[in-house]
DNA sequence: TGACTCATGTCAGAATTCTGACATAGGTTG
DNA sequence: CAACCTATGTCAGAATTCTGACATGAGTCA
């Protein structure tokens, strides 16, 4: 009665699947985040930084997944702590390029030692080739949504 | 500079990775959901409800990925609209098992038709082998996560 | 050059979700 | 039976994120 061909059976559903498996991950980086007072969007943040300095609010909003409004908010408070700057002008356009500070470098260093050990407990059990099959396979998935097509 | 031996790579990450799928998989289903005046936790919580007829509010927030609060705030909304009902007193405990109103089930029916272009949109370039495979895999980094051991 | 389009940074208010707290029901254990 | 523990439903307030809106700078094109 649930699933007469046209419903979306959720114990099959890849999509639920995703959406459970996403939920959990960010359950156990916010676990071990917390003790460094340091949420998710927080620690991506900093991380995307760390891995391309120079980046502005809004390839950092494309980055961790939020509005370029939500990623301002959190930008003016790392800067308030001190774990980042900008300039106070562009030096082109309106574009204003971040940059960890050496107080942001060392909170980030603490946080990626426990966020690493969530990815190492994730990728448990798990072989080269899986892992490579997974990443293959989520590409796809992105890659499909993204270049949708109309809706029919 | 950025992968000392000690990062995250954001662009090998499998977790990366799952947080982007799981992000424009979401926006996806916004798209097609939002004509319908329905969001995602809203037609997750109707789903729920048409596979599984009576779930208790905290069943429910536990298959939707929130809290029993937020799930509460959703079901007292539903009930108002006329999409869900719950008995005034519990039959057994506190539980409360909620159920679809036809009216429910017609909301859900459109949702379902959308949710399921998404779906089909999102698994089109994979082949049913690889589809399995992903499930597999999926249901493995749950399974890791969660009960903290490696499941080697 | 001027008009148009697009992306950006930012402010403000709304919506959503979460954390904290409380009372209550049921099971467990001594 | 009583004490304890867990789970549930719910209220209230806080935190987070989003949508809407505006001004500005850069690129495009006639």
């Amino acid at each position: 009665m649930s699933q007469d061909g046209v419903g979306v059976d959720l114990k099959t559903s890849l999509g639920y699947l995703l959406k459970e498996a996403s939920s959990v991950l960010r359950a156990a980086m916010e676990e071990v985040l917390r003790p460094l007072g340091m949420s998710v969007t927080h620690y991506s943040c900093l991380e995307l930084l760390a891995q391309r300095p120079g980046l502005s609010n809004s390839e950092l909003a494309r980055g961790a997944f939020v509005t370029r409004q939500t990623m301002n908010v959190l930008l003016q408070a790392l800067e308030r702590e001190g774990h980042v700057t900008r300039p106070a002008e562009a030096p082109v356009g309106k574009v204003l390029p971040t940059r960890l500070t050496p107080r942001g470098r060392r909170s980030l260093e603490k946080a990626t030692v426990a966020v690493r050990s969530v990815e190492v407990r994730m990728l448990a059990g798990m072989t080269e080739t899986e892992q490579a099959g997974a990443f293959r396979i989520l590409q796809s998935m992105i890659h499909s949504l993204r270049d949708g097509n109309d809706g029919a």
